[in-house]
Parts: C-alpha cells; structure tokens; sequence
DNA sequence: CTGAAAGCGCTAACAT
DNA sequence: ATGTTAGCGCTTTCAG
C-alpha cells in the first residue's frame, strides 16, 4: 500500500507537504501540486481509509441489522438503503440476525466500538417477542444513532421509519367489503410482531365499522419456518368454504392461498378475492396476478439513511422522528 | 467513547500498563489486572476497531459485492457468507453492483484503500457481457484478493468457488429423457452469462448424446427485468404445443412457465414435466411443487469465506484453486 | 512490575 | 512555500 511518507520520500519533500498538496492547498505552489499529484496518480495512491476514520473519529459507515435477508421485503430494504448510503459516500456493514436477539446483540456490540458511525434495523423477532430490547437502548445510551424501521418498539426512544399498518389493512379490507365479500378471512404468519399486531386490528376496524358485515372477524395464524402454510390453507378452505375474501397481511401466505384456491377451483377473483402484502413486483409470477398493498420498500431505505445521516450531522437534535411512508393498495387480478 | 487513556488516568498508571493488564501479561502484577479489568468492564470499554485496524494493517473485514441482491440465490450466498464470516470474527461490508460494472468498479476501487482485506464476488452481468474484467485484476495486482463465486471469468487467475453447470443440467435433461419425453425445451433469461451458457451447453450435450431423441435443441430466450417472460412462455406453449419437457436454468422461468402450463390446463406432470434451477425450499409456494436442480448455495458461500481467509493466512501461496459445489436433482412434484 | 517512546497513516495548528 | 509537531487509539519494544 502506498502512502503519504512513500510519496514524500520520492519527491524529497515532507509528508505534511504532500497531503496538503494533494488538497491543492493554496499554501502550496503549483509546481510542487502538480508533481504529487502525477507522482500520486502514478503510483495509484489512495489515502487510507482507515487512517482518516480514527483522525476523524467517523467511519462513514453504517452498520445494517437485518432480520432475514431471504424476506423479499428485507432484501429490498437493503438495497434502497446500500443505494442511498452509497450516493451519500457511506458504506454499510451487513449483520443479518436471522430473528435471533443474541446475534442481534452480537452485531451490535462487535460494531459499536467504532466500526461505524451508526445503526439501520428492523428489530429481531426473538427480541420483539421477548419485547426486551435493552441491548437497542444502551447502544443509544452510548449515544450511538440508532433508526429502526418497519418493526419498531414503543420501548426505544428513537428515529424511526414504519408504514401505516394499521390504516393499509383497513383500506384493503374495507376494499373486500366494498366488492361486496361476506366472509372475509386474514392470513398472516407475523401475529407476534409488532407490524402483525398493527395490520390485524386495521382488519378488525374495517369489519367492525361495517354495517352490513356479519361475520366475525376470521384471523389465520400461520406457522413460519416449515411447511405448515400448505396444510393450514388448506383446512381454512375445508373448514371455511364460504370465504370469499382473503387479506393476507405477510410476504407470502397470499400466494400460497391464492396457489391453494386455483387448485381447488375456485374462480378469482369472481367467487374469492386475494389480497396480499409486499412490495411491488414481488410476487409477479403468480397468475392471475395478485393484488396487493404495495409497501414502498425504496422509499423506506431511503428514508432510513437519510433520517439516520441527519441525526449524525445533528448530534445535538434531541426529538426524535417517525417517518410514515405511504401504502398504496394495488388492485391486479386477484380483485374485482 | 471510553479509551485506554482514559482508563490510565482514573486508575493511575500508564495507558501500556492498561493496555497490558487487558491482554493479561504476564508483566503486569495479578492486582493490577484486577483494577484495571474492573474498571473495565465497569466504564464497559471496549478496543477501537479503527484504531486497531490501523496498527495491524487489517481490518477482519470483508468487501462482498453482490449482482442482484432482490434474486433469491444471491440473497442466500450472502446469508452463507455472512454466517460464515462472523463466525470467523470477520465483518462484511455489502455493495451491490445491480449488474453494472460502472458501480463495481467504484466498489472496488472505494474499498480497496484499507477498507477491507479482500473480495468476495461475483461478476456484473455487465462485466460478463462485455467481458471487461481488468478492473477486478487490478485489485488483485495490488495484492488484494479476490474469490469470484457462481459467474466467474476465465480471464481472472483468482480463487473460484462454482458449481458443475455443465454437469448439472445435463443430468437434469438426462432425466426428462429417461421419463420418455420427447420435446424438451430450455428456458433462460440468463443466456449472457457464464452459468447461463454453461447449463444449456448441457442440456444440447444432454440431447446429442440420446441416440433415441429425434428433435432438435430448442432454447428460449427471455428477457430480464421487464414482463416479457409471461409472453414469451405464453408463446413458447402456442408454438409448440408437443412440448412435453421443460428445463428452466434460471431462478424464475421455470416458475413461471409452471404457472402457464396449469393455466393452459396441462396436467403436471404427465402430460409436460418442469425442472427448475435454484436452491431448495426457493420456490416453495408452487402447487405442484416445483423439481429443482438444487445449488447449495449455502455451501457455496461458507466456501468462499474458507477459501478467502486462507489465502488470507497464506498471503505467499500461488496457485489459484477453484471449488466445486456439489449439485443435487430434487424430484418433487413436476416430474414423474 | 511499570512506564516511556515509537509508529500504524493521516491531518492541521504552528513554526520557519 | 515548506516543514515540524502533535495527536487520533492502540500495541510493542525497550528502559527503568
């Protein structure tokens, strides 16, 4: 590797002389800036990161904790926030907690002695079971940013980024009532996280307010994790076969159902009407193709980096902020 | 942050005598150790990465840069690589090139003043196309290394860890043979790749080598990134309505023409049989459930790690090696 | 047993 | 216009 010193030896100059050279500092002379800098170019010289993060006591790094990188919703959140963090000349060190507190708590603590200048994460669904997140608090404790997004806890005083949970579940599901559906089930495999406990209760709301619904609210809990998606779909057909509408409030218990449905022959969306959860064009294989509320997984990485640097540039700032993005419910084929 | 100075002047002593106490020299006396442990751990200080990094010239990081983080396989190599590298004591710094070789190498090039202590990737399906690789060289001329996984390049001399492509979709079509079919057809949207070309080299190998099969190759095209897919497999049933076997050697298609041929109303697997490529449990929410040419993606990854911490530790070691990952035929339900 | 000093690569205040 | 020095936090050799 090659350095500032190699550089001054060569030219017989000092070191201090080619750094500010290399800045094209107006105390140097143009003759002089001009020889280190082809010297520089010449040898391919590239100022030690390292070095400048402990003189600057700031990595330009933020370390990423996500929950299950293998979940479309979180592979997108990664890439909004690499690709915002990259545009802002940060990097980003990737933990991936696969649901565990104890990684979780791993990753934080390995990374918090200034390996990075901050954390983005969606919390662990161990931790938010648990509903115990000290080990978030006391990283903020060491003043340490920290921005949570997604799955966040009213336990953190802290920047955060979620969507309206609440409010995306009653849309879609007042969306069934409007297409005229008199049996609407939820089907959700996240009934202990915070976002699940959000999006069932807009669920509640939407068929409590409605007038002429008289059903009672029908909610599914899906084992995550094995293969225990196909048999529950399937005993909700069996045991519920007046459904005609579904909301499913995860990744992926949507297409499954709507998988099931054809198979049992059912016509969609005339006799069942599916609507599902994620992004846009996550699950575009499907046909017909399902409709879905579309969570803007960019626009919350974006947000995420940007309410993060914010806060690093403002050390100071003492509120914290909750971003919203907005839902947006996407009527494809598996809707009236 | 609380650093050994700081320890040093509470307890009275020199920050070498702190720094020793710490890492239990034998120099320091017993009560020593005690005091300074204790305040320690009681101020909870923890080494600066930074700073040690600097002294040691490494920093236990890893630069991985990632094609397409939204495609499942690639979410899977890095979830083996991040398991890996952590349990090794190492961090990973995350790009993502999003197939141009414009942000790979800016990747690179970032990265390579310190910031790590070596690459894992694999190449920008712009970097394969136009078969530019000189940038990945370059690092490794500076010494840094570099392990290319799943699309690599001949003209790299660096640690490669691959599949058997070839080997792989030739036993796959091997299989649609020996179940009797007669019109097998190969799907792709990944023709410009390495993998791409080295899989359906395969499967015509696959079909030459059947003394009783009559019709010639027939490999489709599919373009990636916009919908054409449904079309072109649309078209692809319309055309050859006597196709009776498919192989599908990308992540996708063969999803997708699964859905099409249950549209069309082809019983599964009698009438038409469909392999997919990917890892297992990838595609699980088809019904039939797809067969797969199953990657081990998750051995693919953890062998990256091995392979680059080795040379690592063996900085003088010469020859390059290049593994190969074990493939598997996983019958499930789309084949006989 | 403890401390002083040098150095990793860089920047910046302070000489000259 | 150029150089010297100190310091970011740590380790390690060398002195005491």
């Amino acid at each position: 590797m090659v350095t500032l010193k190699h550089l001054a030896e060569q030219l017989n100059v000092s070191i201090s002389t080619v750094s500010k050279a290399l800045h094209n500092s107006e105390e140097i002379s143009p003759d002089t800036i001009e020889r280190v800098k082809a010297l520089a170019k010449h040898l391919n010289y590239k100022p030690n990161k390292v070095a400048i993060s402990l003189k600057n006591s700031k990595t330009n790094t933020i370390g990423v904790i996500i929950p299950n990188i293998l979940n479309h919703f979180f592979a997108k959140a990664l890439l909004a926030i690499e690709k915002e963090a990259s545009k802002q000349g940060y990097n980003i060190i990737t933990c991936l907690s696969n649901e565990k507190k104890s990684k979780e708590i791993n990753s934080l603590q390995l990374l918090s002695n200034g390996s990075v200048d901050g954390f983005i994460m969606s919390i662990s669904e161990e931790s938010q079971i648990s509903n115990n997140v000290d080990h978030i608090n006391q990283i903020l404790s060491h003043n340490i940013p920290v921005v949570l997004f997604d799955r966040v806890s009213d336990n953190i005083d802290c920047d955060k980024v979620i969507i309206d949970d609440f409010g995306a579940a009653y849309e879609a599901t007042k969306h069934l009532l409007s297409e005229g559906r008199k049996h609407i089930v939820l089907l959700s495999d996240i009934h202990d996280l915070s976002v699940g406990k959000l999006r069932t209760n807009g669920y509640i709301e939407a068929l409590n307010d409605a007038s002429d619904y008289s059903n009672k609210p029908t909610v599914i809990s899906i084992k995550r994790g094995d293969d225990s998606a196909d048999a529950t779909i399937q005993d909700l057909f069996k045991n519920n076969p007046s459904v005609d509408g579904i909301i499913s409030i995860d990744n992926t218990s949507g297409v499954v159902a709507l998988q099931k449905a054809l198979k049992l022959n059912y016509n969609i969306p005339e006799d069942l009407s599916i609507i599902g959860f994620s992004d846009e064009n996550v699950l575009q294989f499907t046909d017909p193709k399902l409709s879905s509320i579309s969570q803007n997984t960019l626009d919350i990485g974006k947000a995420s980096v940007k309410l993060l640097l914010n806060r690093l540039n403002n050390k100071d700032q003492v509120k914290s902020t909750t971003k919203i993005i907005k839902t947006k419910l996407v009527l494809r084929e598996t809707t009236k």
